[in-house]
DNA sequence: CTACGAGTTGAAGCGCGCTTCAAGTCAAGC
DNA sequence: GCTTGACTTGAAGCGCGCTTCAACTCGTAG
């Protein structure tokens, strides 16, 4: 079985070196053993790493993805594991959807004013400031 | 014309002072008059303020904002400019969205595995990994 | 006179996921 | 013996939009 160098597997994954030490650092990544303090990885790696991608590009943190990987209830299925953090996880990215998709409508739409100068524009909304209620949504 | 105080505004708006301080900082509220070093607003700032939380609610950040506020051609009228704006920000709001989108879909349907523990997983993806092209997207 | 509360400033801190830097270590090739 | 190049470490830096902190200044009330 072939040890690979941090450079090699950082070129086969797509990774840099420094986020592979980070990823360990962080406990994302088992410490492999070294050579002369060199770390030597075997393939198993890419599967841990693949792990790491799909948790990240799916919106964990590291924190959470650290969790998934190796946090509670070791006795449970990944799969279950996976759906348990996942369900706890949806409703902040269905938020985040909402919000861009907010603000991609209030780039197509908003300013539909005539104004001609900006400080126009402040006056009229200081104006109508005193005519509505006023929201805050956040 | 009533004058008012940071806390005041603050109230009003529902911003908190370090933020209106902090607006003004980076040029996005110019500096009122102050007595007593104090800063005493007209209600004119709820227009500007207005102003600049829609720029931000529609993922401005605040040097974009700043651009659109009180940047390049004053001579051209506030909804030409921000549909200027708009237009180059709208790619990367629609990344936005489709990113999050990917990361919903990730959650809700990744890891139909059926390995009863991590190990295995892995063990599936690094083999997987030897029989397929390898894809970094990013 | 004293205490309080609301304001002031510049600097530092935060969370996130890395990157970058400085200074060193090591093996192989010439 | 010297250079090269890939690696090592811990610490600091980054971008973003603020918040928090320490230390100070005022005006007013009691």
């Amino acid at each position: 079985m072939r040890e690979l160098s941090i450079g090699e597997v950082a070129q086969a994954t797509g990774l840099s070196a420094s986020a592979l030490r980070y990823y360990e650092k962080v406990g994302l990544l088992p410490a492999p053993p070294r050579t002369s303090r060199r770390r030597r990885y075997d393939e198993r790696v890419f599967g841990r790493i693949e792990l790491i991608r799909v948790a990240l590009d799916a919106g964990f943190t590291i924190r959470e993805t650290r969790t998934f990987l190796s946090g509670f209830a070791a006795d449970t299925p990944p799969a279950e594991r996976w759906r348990a953090l996942a369900e706890r996880k949806l409703p902040e990215v269905e938020r985040a959807i909402e919000r861009t998709q907010r603000m991609k409508r209030l780039l197509e739409s908003s300013f539909r004013c005539n104004c001609l100068q900006l400080a126009d524009c402040e006056r009229y909304l200081s104006a109508a400031r005193r005519r509505r209620p006023r929201r805050r949504d956040h």
